[in-house]
DNA sequence: TCGACTATGTATAACGC
DNA sequence: TGCGTTATACATAGTCG
Protein backbone atom coordinates (compact mmCIF):
# COMPACT_ATOMS: atom_id res chain seq x y z
CA UNK A 1 0.00 0.00 0.00
CA UNK A 2 3.41 2.28 -0.53
CA UNK A 3 5.34 3.22 -3.09
CA UNK A 4 5.63 0.15 -3.90
CA UNK A 5 5.23 -3.52 -3.34
CA UNK A 6 5.89 -5.32 0.19
CA UNK A 7 6.93 -8.56 0.58
CA UNK A 8 5.49 -10.02 3.61
CA UNK A 9 8.36 -11.15 5.83
CA UNK A 10 10.35 -9.49 8.21
CA UNK A 11 11.88 -6.28 7.46
CA UNK A 12 15.67 -6.47 7.98
CA UNK A 13 16.65 -2.84 8.68
CA UNK A 14 15.67 -1.96 12.03
CA UNK A 15 14.37 1.59 11.68
CA UNK A 16 12.19 0.71 8.88
CA UNK A 17 10.58 -1.87 11.03
CA UNK A 18 10.03 0.43 14.03
CA UNK A 19 8.08 2.71 11.19
CA UNK A 20 6.34 0.40 9.98
CA UNK A 21 5.21 -0.80 13.23
CA UNK A 22 3.81 2.24 15.00
CA UNK A 23 1.95 2.91 11.46
CA UNK A 24 0.56 -0.40 11.07
CA UNK A 25 -0.45 -0.79 14.78
CA UNK A 26 -2.44 2.17 14.79
CA UNK A 27 -3.74 1.21 11.39
CA UNK A 28 -4.58 -1.97 13.21
CA UNK A 29 -6.47 -0.52 15.84
CA UNK A 30 -8.32 1.58 13.76
CA UNK A 31 -9.94 -1.03 11.92
CA UNK A 32 -10.49 -3.12 15.01
CA UNK A 33 -12.42 -0.16 16.19
CA UNK A 34 -14.48 0.24 13.05
CA UNK A 35 -15.44 -3.55 12.51
CA UNK A 36 -16.41 -3.40 16.30
CA UNK A 37 -18.44 -0.25 15.62
CA UNK A 38 -19.82 -1.21 12.36
CA UNK A 39 -20.80 -5.10 12.85
CA UNK A 40 -21.33 -4.28 16.58
CA UNK A 41 -19.16 -7.09 17.79
CA UNK A 42 -16.78 -7.04 20.41
CA UNK A 43 -13.16 -6.96 19.42
CA UNK A 44 -10.35 -7.08 21.05
CA UNK A 45 -6.02 -6.73 20.13
CA UNK A 46 -3.73 -7.13 22.05
CA UNK A 47 -0.15 -6.60 20.60
CA UNK A 48 3.29 -7.55 22.22
CA UNK A 49 6.19 -5.73 20.61
CA UNK A 50 9.97 -7.35 20.44
CA UNK A 51 11.14 -4.81 23.10
CA UNK A 52 8.27 -6.34 25.17
CA UNK A 53 6.06 -3.43 25.14
CA UNK A 54 2.28 -4.05 25.36
CA UNK A 55 -0.19 -2.33 23.12
CA UNK A 56 -3.62 -3.88 23.45
CA UNK A 57 -7.29 -2.27 21.98
CA UNK A 58 -10.75 -3.72 23.11
CA UNK A 59 -13.84 -2.50 22.12
CA UNK A 60 -15.75 -3.44 25.65
CA UNK A 61 -15.28 -4.09 29.49
CA UNK A 62 -16.47 -7.25 29.96
CA UNK A 63 -13.67 -8.05 26.86
CA UNK A 64 -11.19 -6.46 29.03
CA UNK A 65 -11.10 -9.06 31.71
CA UNK A 66 -10.50 -11.82 29.28
CA UNK A 67 -7.90 -10.46 27.79
CA UNK A 68 -6.47 -9.24 30.57
CA UNK A 69 -6.32 -13.04 32.20
CA UNK A 70 -5.36 -14.40 28.58
CA UNK A 71 -2.58 -11.68 28.50
CA UNK A 72 -1.17 -12.65 31.88
CA UNK A 73 -0.96 -15.99 30.88
CA UNK A 74 0.88 -15.03 27.76
CA UNK A 75 3.08 -12.90 29.81
CA UNK A 76 3.85 -16.06 32.07
CA UNK A 77 4.84 -18.13 29.10
CA UNK A 78 6.99 -15.51 27.59
CA UNK A 79 8.95 -15.05 30.66
CA UNK A 80 9.06 -18.75 31.34
CA UNK A 81 10.24 -19.53 27.79
CA UNK A 82 12.71 -16.78 27.46
CA UNK A 83 15.31 -18.59 30.09
CA UNK A 84 14.33 -16.48 33.38
CA UNK A 85 12.79 -19.62 34.47
CA UNK A 86 15.50 -20.57 36.98
CA UNK A 87 16.11 -16.98 38.27
CA UNK A 88 12.06 -16.83 38.65
CA UNK A 89 11.93 -20.24 40.96
CA UNK A 90 12.51 -18.62 43.86
CA UNK A 91 9.25 -16.69 43.74
CA UNK A 92 7.53 -19.94 44.14
CA UNK A 93 7.48 -20.22 48.00
CA UNK A 94 10.86 -22.03 48.18
CA UNK A 95 9.89 -25.42 46.95
CA UNK A 96 12.70 -25.95 44.83
CA UNK A 97 11.85 -28.14 42.65
CA UNK A 98 8.67 -29.56 41.26
CA UNK A 99 8.61 -32.95 42.45
CA UNK A 100 9.19 -31.46 45.80
CA UNK A 101 6.00 -29.09 45.99
CA UNK A 102 4.15 -32.63 44.63
CA UNK A 103 5.52 -34.64 47.16
CA UNK A 104 4.45 -31.96 49.89
CA UNK A 105 0.97 -31.54 47.82
CA UNK A 106 0.70 -35.28 48.54
CA UNK A 107 1.79 -35.68 51.78
CA UNK A 108 -0.66 -32.77 53.10
CA UNK A 109 -3.84 -34.17 50.92
CA UNK A 110 -2.78 -38.08 52.61
CA UNK A 111 -2.90 -36.06 56.14
CA UNK A 112 -6.22 -34.39 55.69
CA UNK A 113 -7.64 -37.29 57.67
CA UNK A 114 -5.90 -36.87 60.18
CA UNK A 115 -5.88 -33.04 60.57
CA UNK A 116 -7.37 -31.82 57.62
CA UNK A 117 -6.10 -28.83 55.65
CA UNK A 118 -7.52 -25.13 56.35
CA UNK A 119 -9.04 -23.71 53.51
CA UNK A 120 -6.07 -20.94 53.49
CA UNK A 121 -3.58 -24.24 53.20
CA UNK A 122 -5.83 -25.37 50.05
CA UNK A 123 -5.61 -22.31 48.15
CA UNK A 124 -2.35 -21.77 49.09
CA UNK A 125 -1.79 -25.06 47.69
CA UNK A 126 -3.61 -25.10 44.37
CA UNK A 127 -1.86 -21.82 44.09
CA UNK A 128 1.16 -23.42 44.09
CA UNK A 129 0.06 -25.78 41.89
CA UNK A 130 -1.22 -23.74 39.36
CA UNK A 131 1.45 -21.94 38.91
CA UNK A 132 3.66 -25.59 38.94
CA UNK A 133 1.29 -26.47 35.79
CA UNK A 134 1.68 -23.02 33.93
CA UNK A 135 5.46 -24.14 34.07
CA UNK A 136 4.66 -27.18 33.06
CA UNK A 137 2.78 -26.40 30.40
CA UNK A 138 4.89 -22.97 28.83
CA UNK A 139 8.04 -25.55 29.06
CA UNK A 140 6.44 -27.86 26.48
CA UNK A 141 4.54 -24.93 23.85
CA UNK A 142 8.34 -23.70 24.22
CA UNK A 143 9.62 -27.24 23.08
CA UNK A 144 7.37 -27.60 20.67
CA UNK A 145 7.26 -24.56 19.06
CA UNK A 146 11.24 -25.10 19.13
CA UNK A 147 11.24 -28.22 17.62
CA UNK A 148 8.34 -27.21 15.10
CA UNK A 149 10.73 -24.11 14.26
CA UNK A 150 13.46 -26.43 13.80
CA UNK A 151 12.10 -28.62 11.38
CA UNK A 152 10.89 -25.80 9.14
CA UNK A 153 14.33 -24.15 8.89
CA UNK A 154 15.34 -27.93 8.13
CA UNK A 155 13.20 -28.27 5.43
CA UNK A 156 13.71 -24.64 3.97
CA UNK A 157 17.79 -25.54 4.25
CA UNK A 158 17.02 -28.64 2.16
CA UNK A 159 14.88 -27.14 -0.42
CA UNK A 160 17.89 -24.51 -1.05
CA UNK A 161 20.09 -27.29 -1.54
CA UNK A 162 17.56 -28.66 -4.23
CA UNK A 163 17.53 -25.95 -5.80
CA UNK A 164 21.39 -25.66 -6.24
CA UNK A 165 21.27 -29.22 -7.23
CA UNK A 166 18.99 -28.82 -9.77
CA UNK A 167 20.61 -25.36 -11.00
CA UNK A 168 23.59 -27.71 -11.06
CA UNK A 169 22.06 -30.39 -13.27
CA UNK A 170 21.24 -27.87 -15.79
CA UNK A 171 24.73 -26.69 -16.12
CA UNK A 172 26.01 -30.01 -16.74
CA UNK A 173 23.12 -30.96 -19.39
CA UNK A 174 24.50 -27.89 -21.44
CA UNK A 175 28.03 -28.75 -21.15
CA UNK A 176 27.02 -32.17 -21.88
CA UNK A 177 25.66 -31.00 -25.49
CA UNK A 178 28.73 -29.07 -25.92
CA UNK A 179 30.98 -32.45 -25.66
CA UNK A 180 28.98 -34.44 -27.78
CA UNK A 181 29.57 -32.06 -30.17
CA UNK A 182 32.82 -32.71 -29.86
CA UNK A 183 32.52 -35.76 -29.68
CA UNK A 184 31.05 -35.80 -32.76
CA UNK A 185 33.43 -33.79 -34.69
CA UNK A 186 35.69 -36.17 -33.09
CA UNK A 187 33.83 -39.28 -35.27
CA UNK A 188 34.23 -36.83 -38.05
CA UNK A 189 37.50 -36.18 -38.13
CA UNK A 190 38.41 -39.86 -37.62
CA UNK A 191 36.10 -40.91 -40.91
CA UNK A 192 38.53 -38.36 -42.41
CA UNK A 193 41.58 -39.60 -40.98
CA UNK A 194 40.47 -42.49 -42.09
CA UNK A 195 39.49 -41.20 -46.11
CA UNK A 196 42.75 -39.59 -46.35
CA UNK A 197 45.44 -41.49 -44.27
CA UNK A 198 44.88 -44.84 -44.57
CA UNK B 1 -12.75 2.30 1.12
CA UNK B 2 -15.54 1.31 -1.13
CA UNK B 3 -17.61 2.67 -3.65
CA UNK B 4 -18.81 5.66 -1.02
CA UNK B 5 -17.32 6.66 1.97
CA UNK B 6 -19.19 4.77 4.87
CA UNK B 7 -19.77 6.85 8.37
CA UNK B 8 -18.11 4.74 11.06
CA UNK B 9 -21.80 3.75 13.21
CA UNK B 10 -23.88 0.86 13.46
CA UNK B 11 -24.66 -0.19 10.24
CA UNK B 12 -28.47 -0.73 10.75
CA UNK B 13 -28.97 -3.40 7.98
CA UNK B 14 -28.35 -6.94 9.10
CA UNK B 15 -27.47 -8.75 5.91
CA UNK B 16 -25.03 -5.52 4.64
CA UNK B 17 -23.63 -5.87 8.21
CA UNK B 18 -23.32 -9.63 8.42
CA UNK B 19 -21.17 -9.10 5.06
CA UNK B 20 -19.20 -6.31 6.05
CA UNK B 21 -18.33 -8.25 9.26
CA UNK B 22 -17.15 -10.99 7.64
CA UNK B 23 -14.75 -9.08 5.09
CA UNK B 24 -13.68 -6.96 7.52
CA UNK B 25 -13.07 -9.82 9.60
CA UNK B 26 -10.73 -12.05 7.17
CA UNK B 27 -8.72 -8.58 6.62
CA UNK B 28 -8.23 -7.37 10.48
CA UNK B 29 -6.94 -11.19 10.41
CA UNK B 30 -4.89 -10.38 7.62
CA UNK B 31 -3.45 -7.09 8.87
CA UNK B 32 -2.44 -8.79 11.98
CA UNK B 33 -1.08 -11.15 10.62
CA UNK B 34 1.15 -8.67 8.23
CA UNK B 35 2.09 -6.68 11.43
CA UNK B 36 3.09 -9.85 13.45
CA UNK B 37 5.51 -10.59 10.37
CA UNK B 38 6.61 -7.82 9.26
CA UNK B 39 7.43 -6.20 12.28
CA UNK B 40 8.43 -9.61 14.32
CA UNK B 41 5.44 -9.05 16.98
CA UNK B 42 3.51 -11.17 18.51
CA UNK B 43 -0.24 -10.29 17.65
CA UNK B 44 -3.36 -11.51 19.10
CA UNK B 45 -6.88 -10.42 17.57
CA UNK B 46 -10.10 -12.11 19.56
CA UNK B 47 -13.63 -11.48 17.92
CA UNK B 48 -16.76 -12.06 19.69
CA UNK B 49 -19.57 -11.96 16.96
CA UNK B 50 -23.02 -10.93 18.50
CA UNK B 51 -24.43 -14.04 18.01
CA UNK B 52 -21.85 -15.49 20.43
CA UNK B 53 -19.40 -16.76 17.67
CA UNK B 54 -15.48 -16.73 18.63
CA UNK B 55 -13.06 -15.92 15.95
CA UNK B 56 -8.85 -15.50 16.85
CA UNK B 57 -5.56 -14.98 15.62
CA UNK B 58 -3.03 -15.10 17.19
CA UNK B 59 1.23 -15.17 16.15
CA UNK B 60 3.82 -16.28 17.56
CA UNK B 61 6.96 -15.61 15.21
CA UNK B 62 8.38 -19.26 15.12
CA UNK B 63 4.71 -20.35 14.34
CA UNK B 64 3.36 -18.24 11.52
CA UNK B 65 4.84 -19.61 9.03
CA UNK B 66 3.86 -23.20 10.14
CA UNK B 67 0.60 -21.27 10.67
CA UNK B 68 -0.18 -20.09 7.14
CA UNK B 69 0.73 -23.22 5.36
CA UNK B 70 -1.07 -25.36 7.74
CA UNK B 71 -4.03 -23.02 7.37
CA UNK B 72 -6.03 -25.11 5.13
CA UNK B 73 -5.37 -27.86 7.35
CA UNK B 74 -6.95 -26.04 10.73
CA UNK B 75 -9.90 -25.08 8.77
CA UNK B 76 -11.05 -28.52 7.56
CA UNK B 77 -10.28 -29.52 11.41
CA UNK B 78 -11.94 -26.94 12.96
CA UNK B 79 -14.72 -27.97 11.37
CA UNK B 80 -14.49 -30.92 12.12
CA UNK B 81 -13.77 -30.52 15.91
CA UNK B 82 -17.09 -27.83 16.00
CA UNK B 83 -18.81 -30.82 14.93
CA UNK B 84 -17.39 -32.81 17.76
CA UNK B 85 -17.97 -30.20 19.90
CA UNK B 86 -21.68 -29.91 18.87
CA UNK B 87 -22.25 -33.76 19.40
CA UNK B 88 -19.56 -33.61 22.77
CA UNK B 89 -21.76 -30.43 24.12
CA UNK B 90 -24.39 -32.10 25.50
CA UNK B 91 -22.09 -32.88 28.35
CA UNK B 92 -21.29 -29.36 29.30
CA UNK B 93 -24.75 -28.16 29.43
CA UNK B 94 -25.75 -27.52 26.36
CA UNK B 95 -23.56 -24.80 25.55
CA UNK B 96 -23.09 -24.73 21.68
CA UNK B 97 -20.04 -22.44 21.20
CA UNK B 98 -17.33 -21.98 23.39
CA UNK B 99 -18.10 -18.18 22.68
CA UNK B 100 -21.54 -19.11 24.10
CA UNK B 101 -20.10 -20.65 27.63
CA UNK B 102 -17.51 -17.79 27.75
CA UNK B 103 -20.66 -15.01 27.47
CA UNK B 104 -22.71 -16.91 29.14
CA UNK B 105 -20.36 -17.13 31.99
CA UNK B 106 -19.79 -13.15 31.94
CA UNK B 107 -23.29 -12.24 31.42
CA UNK B 108 -23.52 -14.37 34.67
CA UNK B 109 -20.60 -12.45 36.37
CA UNK B 110 -22.06 -9.45 35.45
CA UNK B 111 -25.14 -10.35 37.39
CA UNK B 112 -23.21 -10.98 40.32
CA UNK B 113 -23.81 -7.48 42.17
CA UNK B 114 -27.89 -8.02 41.24
CA UNK B 115 -28.30 -11.62 42.83
CA UNK B 116 -25.11 -13.30 43.41
CA UNK B 117 -24.50 -16.78 42.29
CA UNK B 118 -24.24 -19.55 44.65
CA UNK B 119 -20.52 -21.03 44.85
CA UNK B 120 -22.56 -24.50 43.47
CA UNK B 121 -23.46 -22.09 40.48
CA UNK B 122 -19.55 -21.33 40.62
CA UNK B 123 -18.64 -24.42 40.64
CA UNK B 124 -20.61 -25.13 37.52
CA UNK B 125 -19.44 -22.74 35.73
CA UNK B 126 -15.62 -23.30 36.70
CA UNK B 127 -16.34 -26.65 35.92
CA UNK B 128 -17.50 -25.60 32.20
CA UNK B 129 -14.58 -23.28 31.74
CA UNK B 130 -11.80 -26.09 32.99
CA UNK B 131 -13.28 -28.62 30.54
CA UNK B 132 -13.78 -25.66 27.58
CA UNK B 133 -10.21 -25.06 28.46
CA UNK B 134 -8.70 -28.60 28.62
CA UNK B 135 -9.84 -28.99 24.98
CA UNK B 136 -8.83 -25.73 23.96
CA UNK B 137 -5.09 -26.89 25.13
CA UNK B 138 -5.49 -30.49 23.55
CA UNK B 139 -6.50 -29.20 20.53
CA UNK B 140 -3.38 -26.68 20.10
CA UNK B 141 -1.20 -29.59 21.43
CA UNK B 142 -3.33 -32.10 18.58
CA UNK B 143 -2.21 -29.63 16.00
CA UNK B 144 1.06 -28.44 17.17
CA UNK B 145 1.90 -32.24 17.04
CA UNK B 146 0.53 -32.75 13.65
CA UNK B 147 2.58 -29.71 11.97
CA UNK B 148 5.60 -30.90 13.47
CA UNK B 149 5.02 -34.58 12.27
CA UNK B 150 4.04 -33.15 8.82
CA UNK B 151 7.33 -31.03 8.59
CA UNK B 152 8.99 -34.09 9.37
CA UNK B 153 7.24 -36.18 6.88
CA UNK B 154 8.22 -33.12 3.57
CA UNK B 155 12.01 -33.16 5.51
CA UNK B 156 12.27 -36.91 4.70
CA UNK B 157 11.33 -36.61 0.79
CA UNK B 158 13.70 -33.97 0.39
CA UNK B 159 16.33 -35.84 1.96
CA UNK B 160 15.36 -38.58 -0.61
CA UNK B 161 15.09 -36.11 -3.36
CA UNK B 162 18.28 -34.65 -2.23
CA UNK B 163 20.14 -37.80 -2.78
CA UNK B 164 18.97 -38.53 -6.08
CA UNK B 165 19.72 -35.34 -7.47
CA UNK B 166 22.99 -36.22 -5.75
CA UNK B 167 23.29 -39.43 -7.90
CA UNK B 168 22.39 -37.94 -11.30
CA UNK B 169 25.07 -35.49 -10.58
CA UNK B 170 27.75 -38.31 -9.93
CA UNK B 171 26.45 -40.12 -12.90
CA UNK B 172 26.90 -37.12 -15.00
CA UNK B 173 30.33 -36.33 -14.18
CA UNK B 174 30.87 -39.87 -14.93
CA UNK B 175 29.31 -39.17 -18.22
CA UNK B 176 31.45 -35.79 -18.99
CA UNK B 177 34.43 -37.20 -18.31
CA UNK B 178 34.49 -39.69 -20.79
CA UNK B 179 32.72 -36.56 -23.27
CA UNK B 180 35.84 -35.02 -21.89
CA UNK B 181 38.19 -37.65 -23.44
CA UNK B 182 36.07 -37.59 -26.79
CA UNK B 183 37.24 -33.67 -26.54
CA UNK B 184 41.11 -34.83 -26.19
CA UNK B 185 40.96 -37.21 -28.46
CA UNK B 186 39.49 -35.00 -31.44
CA UNK B 187 41.97 -32.37 -30.22
CA UNK B 188 45.05 -34.91 -31.22
CA UNK B 189 42.77 -36.24 -34.36
CA UNK B 190 43.18 -32.17 -35.23
CA UNK B 191 46.64 -31.95 -34.84
CA UNK B 192 47.30 -35.37 -36.85
CA UNK B 193 44.90 -33.95 -39.28
CA UNK B 194 46.99 -30.43 -39.48
CA UNK B 195 50.00 -32.34 -39.71
CA UNK B 196 49.25 -34.83 -41.93
CA UNK B 197 46.80 -33.77 -44.51
CA UNK B 198 48.55 -30.15 -45.22
C1' DT C 1 -27.51 -16.52 0.50
C1' DC C 2 -23.05 -16.53 -1.97
C1' DG C 3 -19.18 -15.30 -4.85
C1' DA C 4 -17.15 -12.34 -8.16
C1' DC C 5 -16.44 -7.75 -9.74
C1' DT C 6 -15.04 -2.94 -9.69
C1' DA C 7 -15.11 1.89 -8.53
C1' DT C 8 -13.60 4.14 -4.89
C1' DG C 9 -11.68 5.31 -0.33
C1' DT C 10 -7.85 4.05 2.78
C1' DA C 11 -3.52 2.60 4.39
C1' DT C 12 1.04 2.96 3.97
C1' DA C 13 6.27 2.68 1.81
C1' DA C 14 9.37 5.75 0.55
C1' DC C 15 10.92 10.15 0.86
C1' DG C 16 12.06 14.66 2.79
C1' DC C 17 12.82 17.52 6.58
C1' DT D 1 13.19 9.97 16.06
C1' DG D 2 9.13 11.61 14.43
C1' DC D 3 5.89 14.06 11.44
C1' DG D 4 4.09 15.51 6.80
C1' DT D 5 3.66 14.44 1.85
C1' DT D 6 2.86 11.68 -2.14
C1' DA D 7 2.44 7.81 -5.14
C1' DT D 8 0.77 3.35 -4.96
C1' DA D 9 -1.11 -0.83 -3.39
C1' DC D 10 -4.79 -2.65 -0.94
C1' DA D 11 -9.45 -3.16 1.18
C1' DT D 12 -14.02 -3.08 0.58
C1' DA D 13 -19.24 -1.05 -0.31
C1' DG D 14 -22.26 -1.64 -3.48
C1' DT D 15 -23.75 -4.29 -7.39
C1' DC D 16 -24.77 -8.19 -10.39
C1' DG D 17 -25.74 -13.00 -11.33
Amino acid sequence: MGRRKLEIKRISEKSSRQVAFCKRRKGLVKKANELSILCDVDVAVVIISNRGRLHEFSSNNSLTGILQRYESHVEAEKEISAEIQVAEHSKYSGFTTMGELLQTTERQLEETNDDGLTVTDLIHLEDELQTALIQVRSRKTHLMLESAKDLHEKGKVLQEEKKHLEDNIATMKKNRQVYEMSADFADLLAQRVTLNLF
